[in-house]
DNA sequence: TAGGACTCAACC
DNA sequence: GTTGAGTCCTAT
């Protein structure tokens, strides 16, 4: 072969062709160099005639300059990345961004430095910003550039501590091997259920070949347990394994859980790994030599050698999908990947997606349940709470029940749960004297108040400032109200109602980093928490033997907006809270407050009837043309100047393509109009089964060029509605 | 008339 | 996406 074509790294740039140098081998997957201009771009060799595209005259083909010393991409892999670009309307190039995942894996050399304060007492006198670094660096090492950010102290005067003497270098091995875990390590006892679900499981990983299962299994079942089995038996054959985890807070419990059954942690991938870390495992997923690896969903993209099974844990969860970017939903690729690896991949939730559910139901998936919590554990009872009888006093959130749940659980040395899906102290603030709301400046939405942290926030551009003393509009000092509950605000009423009490507050404010998380955890389960007030990070994963009471504080709160998948995802998230309580010897008890008890999914909720609740929502599904019996897509365009935005969309109006299959609504401001200083405006498009969704839009949507200021996503199975 | 702001096409 | 070339404009 002396004449490749590629695909390079550029969103922008199609595929390009090249000549293969002298002496140089390449093969299909390679990863090269190629000159392109007065630059270069990294690039992948591509299947011949698998890139469409016209063919350039020999003569201007330049030859590549190298190839990069990591595996070839393999064919399988190709294959992902294809299907995801064209599923997902992506660019080639933004998927394959996404395998290669970090640009220092390749090549490159096999030592980094990274630095850490010298031993020893500092001497003489110390600025304040190296006394600021010693502060906030003890035990920490990193590239100089994470240790700034560690530090919040700059990288010059960092680098003049190390020329002082105040910090070391320290010479890193990058391709260090991990150590093996021990399939046989500490093999639990299991349930009946759980063995014959596992033994399902570990037939299918040596049987080599493609199937997707859904274990559906009830909160505290084992279902991590029961899949474990199948994951040693992957390392028993040398084979390697994905575990995707909705969420980094969930991470730290899934290792503890992983070292005590195979000894040594597994291998990890997410978004926040220091760079000496992600070539590392990048490397060693490349190599074959890192054999489990858990993970967010990026790590679904990475260039596994020898894959045998993928886990999809929580499966139900939303954050699987993208939104930024590539906008795949990583519960579904997998199993697009594992199709095109030919090996078995499980689904896990107790709260399956009802698109999961219909698969399985169908047949296309295996199903597999444990019915049954782990040990006799009962599943707990569920009471509502009806709002409109039981007031809570002004400015309160607690109803009476829930107040004297709270109080005997004290009372009994046990430990309660109050979740409420809403971070920060109050989710709108305003001025007493003339009603100012404090609003972002980059986003139609409210400032957050967090006392925690002493800050005013915005949720979607994550713009934080202080609190002024007086209202920026009418002069007034001290005027600020806070508007509706926040968990800090429920953990303060609970602090009211009982000073005695240990509260906690837990979310993504407070347990942002695996350190306190594991912290978090540790006093858990230690009982040096009474009550637990926290947001969807606490609904599920966590096990907390002596925690016998939920509160749902407000159970209506999904239910408001107009997301499409509203009732699906109040359901799950209050199944799946109501499942951390009594999981332990005693039974647990749940209480929701609503409004609505009258609303299906509260009485399917408060009844424990799934099915009820799962035949319900399909048959509003089926009505509404929604998943499973058709598909939702949204386009949306957005740019800085408003009535650039508009126009855009209003001319792409103009054009839409007129089907029986497809009903296109819009164009609309977004729910969310203006993000992160961008004016959005959104279609929302409903497609029948047989429509050919994807072929529809690209054409719509290229047929028509845009203002460089102007910016169009299109969102395959939206899940965020915004 | 040098230099800045901007547009545009090519990159294999 | 990035770059260099080309065009237009303005401050000196």
């Amino acid at each position: 072969m002396n004449r490749v074509r590629l695909l390079v790294l550029n969103a922008a740039l199609g595929p390009l062709d090249y000549k293969v140098a002298e002496g140089m081998e390449v093969e299909p997957g390679s990863v090269v160099i190629a000159p392109l201009g007065p630059r270069t771009v990294t690039g992948i060799v591509w299947d011949e005639g698998r890139l469409p595209g016209a063919t350039v005259d020999a003569s201007k083909l330049r030859a590549l300059r190298e190839v990069v010393a990591v595996p070839p991409l393999s064919q399988p892999l190709r294959r992902l990345i294809e299907w995801t670009a064209d599923y997902y309307c992506a660019h080639l190039a933004s998927v394959a961004r996404m395998v290669l995942a970090s640009g220092g894996a390749l090549g490159g050399p096999t030592t980094m430095t990274e630095y850490r304060l010298a031993e020893g007492e500092p001497e003489g006198r110390l600025t304040a910003q190296r006394k600021q670094a010693i502060e906030r660096l003890s035990g920490e090492q990193g590239t100089i550039r994470e240790l700034a950010a560690a530090s919040e102290v700059s990288e010059g005067v960092l680098r003049g501590m190390v020329g002082a003497g105040l910090i070391e270098a320290v010479s890193v091995a990058i391709d260090r091997p991990y150590p093996p875990a021990d399939p046989d390590y500490n093999q639990p006892a299991l349930s009946p259920d759980q063995m014959s679900v596992a033994k399902t499981l570990v037939s299918a990983v040596e049987a080599r070949k493609f199937e997707p299962f859904l274990l559906d299994g009830v909160t505290g079942s084992g279902k991590t347990e029961t899949y474990f089995e199948p994951v040693a038996e992957a390392i028993r054959m040398g084979r390697q394994v994905l575990v995707l985890l909705p969420e980094i807070a969930l991470t730290e419990n899934f290792l503890t859980r992983f070292e005590s059954r195979f000894g040594t942690p597994p291998v990890q991938w997410h978004s926040s790994l220091k760079s000496t870390e992600r070539r590392r495992a990048w490397r060693a997923i490349a190599n074959g030599s890192a054999q489990v690896i858990v993970g967010a969903r990026s790590a679904l993209f990475l260039p596994y050698a020898n894959l045998g099974l993928i886990v999809v844990d929580e499966a139900h969860e939303i954050s699987f999908k993208q939104d930024e970017g590539v906008r795949y939903n990583a519960r579904d690729v997998s199993v697009m990947r594992a199709r095109f690896e030919a090996l078995p991949v499980v689904l896990a939730s107790a709260t399956p997606a009802l698109e999961s559910l219909h698969m399985a139901n169908s047949g296309t998936y295996t199903k597999l349940v444990l019915p049954s919590r782990f040990g006799g554990a009962q599943l707990p009872t569920i009471k509502l709470v009806d709002l409109t009888i039981e007031k809570p006093a002004n400015g309160r959130w607690l109803s009476a029940p829930l107040i004297e749940g709270l109080e005997a659980r004290l009372e009994a040395g046990e430990q309660s749960l109050l979740f409420l899906n809403r971070r920060g102290y109050a989710p709108l603030t305003l001025c007493r004297n003339c009603g100012h709301r404090f609003q972002c400046p980059n986003c139609s939405a409210w400032l957050v108040e967090h006392r925690l942290s002493a800050r005013l926030a915005c949720h979607h551009c994550g713009l934080e400032t202080k609190p002024p003393d007086k209202c920026p509009d009418c002069g007034e000092a001290d005027c600020l109200v806070a508007c509706g509950p926040g968990v800090e605000r429920i953990a303060d009423e609970v602090a009211e109602l009982f000073p005695e009490a240990r509260v906690a507050v837990a979310t993504s404010d407070t347990l942002g980093s695996p350190e306190r998380a594991a912290e978090f955890i540790a006093k858990a389960e230690a009982k040096a928490i009474d009550v637990i007030v926290g947001t969807q990070l606490v609904t599920k994963g966590f096990h907390f033997p002596d925690l016998t009471l939920v509160g749902v504080v407000d159970a209506d709160l999904g239910l408001e907006g107009g997301d499409l998948r509203a009732a699906e995802r109040t359901y799950q998230q209050v199944a799946q809270v109501a499942g951390r309580a009594g999981r332990g010897a005693k039974p647990g008890e749940v209480l929701l407050q609503t409004r609505h008890p009258d609303a299906a999914v509260i009485e399917a909720l408060a009844n424990g009837d799934r099915d009820a609740f799962y035949a319900a929502e399909t048959d509003a599904r089926k009505d509404a043309g929604a998943p499973p019996f058709g598909r939702w897509a949204a386009i949306i365009l957005s740019s800085e100047d408003d009535r650039e935005a508009r126009e855009a969309a209003n001319r792409l109006g103009d054009t839409r393509p007129h089907q029986d299959d497809l009903y296109i609504l819009g164009p609309a401001p977004a729910p969310l109009a203006l993000l992160r200083n961008r004016y959005r405006y959104r279609f929302l498009v409903n497609a029948r089964r047989s429509a050919n969704l994807q072929d529809t839009l690209r054409d719509w949507v290229s047929r028509q060029s845009f203002p460089p200021g102007v910016r169009v996503g299109v969102d395959i199975d939206p899940y965020s509605f915004v």
